[in-house]
RNA sequence: UGGGGCGUGGCCAAGUGGUUAAGGCACCGGGUUUUGAUCCCGGCAUCGGAGGUUCGAAUCCUCCCGCCCCAGCCA
């Protein structure tokens, strides 16, 4: 596509060299969410990046489940990640993984540490463990129970797991060192009991893998080379060798931080989307407005945009803020190529064409696209009585050609597709409000220029007013009027777009728009790029979403 | 404050001692246009600060300043 070399990225460098000097036959990467919750954009950067790198090294990605606490996590959102996931056009190795597959084989890890004298079983309840672990600034002091024999702690653990023990009153954990400045190192917990059926596993475990000892030995499993993951894992990382080096793993992989995706006048964090959701602020998960894949594919964004836009993104080790502006960009650059033409009258004005055989209908060919020839061209019928919108028309004559591209009475405006008309009078109501302009149209204009001496001030769409579709529009805007809805003091809930949704009734639109189908993409001519709405929309009502307006 | 990470134009960034300091977004001019769209042309920074090393520093050293992450039996 490009002929610009793009820089590589500080973890393509990595791969390159580990792949020259032959510390990896082959890349294999993995994307491993908790299925607690809808993907969003960030999620989007981490899978392009992931599954990319695959495809550049000829390696193979996983799509792996990290579903290690049953509390929060659902077969609901596993589906809404695998049909995601396939949306953004990647396809993982084999069948998707669960931690939750390994369960087993964590356990006899964890029997393994014990064994060592690397884990023992914990009883302090959390307070205190909180208080042992010291501070930021204070080391931690060692659990009494941490020089407990071996086969008492493997005794324990085994009624942990066979759910004889309390919730709370155990844990086992890792012996590292309390002293660490590393908080991480001080004695991790890795089997917390949690009574609690499993998504898929049941009610056979009673005991749980924590993040910290389950990632690692997950990637180790799957053969994974490069497990890549946010900055905020960077803590973790001489956890997660610790344990790769003191357990006999299949492999040996490692980790690299990057700078997760920050948007502004949005939130991407899985609470906070669930918040939104769960107090009904919108219409569910994939509610257009959402940073959600399903959100962003429900509001028309294209697979492809959400793609150009994540390579767009440096994979570095800053966490800056991204301009909503750049993603914008992507999504119309996408668009203007692939969304069919069509034109739809938001506000309509109605205009009868004096001069014009009244009765007589004819059918317009325009284009379906301004430059590609290979999409279909569409009929639009034209007669005596059309609608424009009421922006395109003034009543102030006044205003210069330049300033004002639209019609005025006296004057002369092409009609996209069609003839060139003129604006003679305008009709008013009881209440002095306008209804209706009566004008006239230029015969022989249509795909033919005018004759000398009448200029048109410019081209405006519009609509046959006796033969169209009727239809609502669903107008977006922000979900937030801050740039940073989580800074300052108070929620992100107060920072809420009130004006996020616009509906806008019975707009008319061309005929052949009551065709449209879902996940189709059209451009209202001068004004936005729109999508038919699976949801809202009906056989009797059309419902279209505004993917995002023209600059 | 202990540990880890990061600071290049309004935003995202490339840059790994010698280049006129890439590119994209945004913005501002101008041209084309049957979408005030697209497209095309042009404009737009001395690199957090201060010292130092060097013939030469955004790139190396020192000190300072600022921001982010870690004190869940979350991930």
């Amino acid at each position: 596509m490009t002929d610009i070399e793009k820089p590589t990225n500080f973890i393509q460098q990595v791969i390159s060299a580990d792949l020259d000097a032959g510390r990896v036959d082959s890349v294999v990467t993995r994307f491993p969410p908790e299925p607690n919750g809808y993907l969003h954009i960030g999620h989007a950067k981490s899978i392009c990046l992931n599954f990319g790198l695959a495809q550049q090294f000829g390696g193979v990605c996983n799509l792996r489940f990290d579903d290690t606490n049953p509390e929060k996590e659902d077969d609901e959102y596993v589906q809404a990640i695998i049909e995601d996931v396939r949306w953004l056009g990647f396809d993982w190795a084999g069948e998707p993984k669960f931690a939750s597959d390994y369960f087993a084989q964590l356990y006899s890890w964890a029997q393994h540490l014990i064994r060592e004298g690397k884990a023992y079983i914990c009883e302090l309840n959390a307070e205190q463990m909180r208080e042992y672990r010291g501070t930021l600034t204070e080391v931690g002091k060692n659990s009494p129970y941490r020089e407990r024999l071996v086969e008492e702690s493997l005794e324990l653990l085994e009624q942990m797991k066979i759910g004889a023990v309390d919730e709370g009153t155990m844990t086992l954990r890792a012996k590292i060192d309390m002293q660490s400045p590393n908080i991480n190192m001080r004695d991790p917990v890795m089997y917390r009991i949690k009574k609690m059926a499993h998504h898929r596993t049941g009610d056979t475990w009673n005991i749980y893998p924590s993040y910290d000892f389950a990632h690692g030995q997950e990637d180790a499993i799957e053969g994974v080379t490069h497990s890549v993951c946010t900055l905020e894992f960077a803590a973790n990382r001489p956890l997660y060798e610790w344990f790769t080096n003191n357990l006999p793993l299949p492999s040996t992989p490692h980790q690299y931080e990057f700078g997760r995706l920050n948007l502004n006048y949005t939130v991407t964090s899985k609470r906070k989307l669930k918040q939104l959701v769960d107090e009904n602020h919108v219409d569910g998960w994939d509610d257009p407005r959402m940073p959600t894949i399903s959100g962003l594919r429900r509001r028309g964004v294209t697979s492809a945009a959400v793609r150009e836009f994540c390579d767009s993104l440096a994979v570095a080790k800053t966490d800056g803020i991204v301009d909503l502006a750049q993603f914008e960009h992507f999504i119309r650059d996408d668009l203007n190529e692939t969304a069919r033409r069509a034109m739809c009258v938001l506000n309509p004005l109605k205009i009868t064409l004096s001069n014009y055989e009244e009765g007589k209908e004819e059918l317009l060919s325009a284009a379906g696209h301004p430059n590609r020839d290979d999409l279909p061209a569409r009929q639009l019928p034209f007669g005596r009585e059309i609608y424009i919108d009421h922006s395109d028309f003034s009543e102030d004559t006044s205003l210069s050609r330049k300033k004002f591209k639209r019609l005025v009475i006296g004057d002369y405006v092409r009609l996209r597709g069609a003839s060139v008309i003129r604006a003679d009078q305008v009709i008013r109501d009881s209440h002095d409000q306008i209804i209706e302009i009566v004008g006239s149209y230029v015969p022989d204009t249509v795909g033919e220029n005018p004759p000398e001496g009448i200029r048109p001030r410019g081209v405006i769409h519009w609509v046959s007013a006796t033969n169209s579709v009727d239809c609502d529009l669903y107008l977006y805007e922000n979900l937030f009027t801050e740039a940073a809805p989580d800074a300052g003091e108070g929620s992100f809930i107060d920072h809420l777009n009130p004006q996020s949704l616009k509906i806008v009734k019975n707009c008319k639109a061309e005929l052949g728009l009551g065709d449209a189908v879902v996940g189709q993409q059209y451009q209202f001519e001068r004004e936005g790029y729109y999508c038919l709405d699976g949801k809202h929309s009906s056989a009797e009502k059309l419902v279209f979403n505004r993917t995002i307006n023209l600059r």
